[in-house]
DNA sequence: CGGTAAACGAGAGCGGTGCTCTCGGAATTC
DNA sequence: GAATTCCGAGAGCACCGCTCTCGTTTACCG
């Protein structure tokens, strides 16, 4: 059954190698970097060919950016199977980061100019970590709460208010069939936008250089500043 | 003593012109919609002529981005002038960001490829905010170590280990004079990359729809969650 | 006042981009 | 074997940053 003929083979193929090469592109020079112009010449074709396999450089974009989210999340999956922790999260994203640094701008950076991702190509995977993160907080808290050590009121102060700005992302949370107490969740985005505005940081160079060596050491004791 | 002819005159106000357009084309269509040829398109001249005012479109670049630093900390010290507290330089540079979502990715987002901002022209304006925030987290440390009332260990366990990590922000502090515990300068940083995560997160839509109405609310509860 | 030098705008041009359209040849299908 | 689909080549459009030359206008200075 479903037959793949020479040219079907060839096809796919072709579609690999464009996406490869601009997978490298974007990791050499950036989104900006990214040219079909530049790929057809890669492939010693003309440029108006590319565009049999791919139809338009935005789509391309979409391509990349869905790869680099499932990569990322993989990469935290498999360190999450051996330790289930905030730090070995935020660790492993910080490592992925220094690894392809531009394909993190590419999806955490700013939004690329007149393109807009379509949402039901990426969100699933562009919201894996955070509905990873979002359950190892869960579980911490469970964990707490059966020792029934107040602990110094780790996530006491949390609910100190109405809470109803975590309307939206309940929403989204139920479409996965998760459900969290506001405690929860507010932690877990106090988390995550921590996380994400440290790698930030320190992958576009806001805090001038001398960082290198001590990357993960200050992701530490932004962790472990949270309480975590 | 200077004398400004006409011609000088000129000069400045076409610059200022140059400046202002950029600006609102930055604002309008991001720093992808910066062109020095719409620029002299909108003066009503030949492109090769903007470029007796600027040298090139990196330099500027470099014009606004240096205002754009500019007024944001402005805006913040104005703020702060009136309140004196972390939540209001928090929502100050949310609602900052809110009025210019373009403004703020050029200074907080993803760097500009084949750019880099000269450091003597951007350093300074560039870490006004984070500067003033370490200055507030000390004085909170002072206040509360006067008070000794050991308020359920808010600062307690940041100096939990080596904080060797904080090497370079210190001497970068130390240039400007200051000196802070590795306590104080921990949650500093811990309190910035949350609330530049948190604004980067809403204005590049990472978390989705529907937070148009509820940053404030948000930006509080992180605020909050961080224990201040 | 008149000459010189600096400043300036216009225009052409180079190399780059994404994308479209047409045309001819090759591969697949019937 | 014929019809259809697929695909690369090439030309072209509109945009970009930037450079160079050329003639004109302005400012300065003896």
């Amino acid at each position: 059954m479903t037959e793949t003929t020479p040219r079907q083979r060839a096809r796919i193929e072709t579609e690999a190698q464009i996406t490869a090469i601009g997978n490298r592109m974007v990791d050499d020079d950036g989104v900006d970097g990214l040219s079909l112009r530049a790929i057809a010449r890669e492939l010693g074709v003309v440029s108006s060919a590319v565009y049999r396999y791919v139809k338009s450089r935005d789509e391309l974009l979409t391509i990349l950016i869905r790869d680099a989210f499932t990569q990322i999340a993989d990469a935290v999956d498999e360190a999450l199977a051996g330790e289930r922790s905030v730090e070995a999260l935020a660790l492993t994203m910080l490592e992925w980061s220094r690894a392809h640094p531009n394909r993190w701008a590419l999806i955490y950076g700013t939004p690329i100019a007149d393109y807009e991702a379509p949402r039901e190509e990426t969100v699933v995977p562009g919201t894996r970590i955070m509905v990873a993160l979002a359950q190892l907080v869960a579980e911490d808290d469970r964990a707490s709460e059966r020792a029934s050590v107040p602990q110094s009121g780790k996530t006491g102060s949390v609910t100190q208010g109405p809470e109803s700005a975590l309307a939206p992302l309940r929403d989204g949370l139920e479409e996965l069939g998760l459900d969290y107490s506001d405690a929860v969740i507010m932690r877990t985005v106090t988390i995550w936008v921590a996380v994400i505005g440290l790698i930030n940081g320190l992958r576009f160079g806001q805090f001038g250089p001398g960082f290198d060596e001590i990357e993960g050491e200050l992701m530490r004791g932004v962790i472990g500043s949270l309480g975590e």
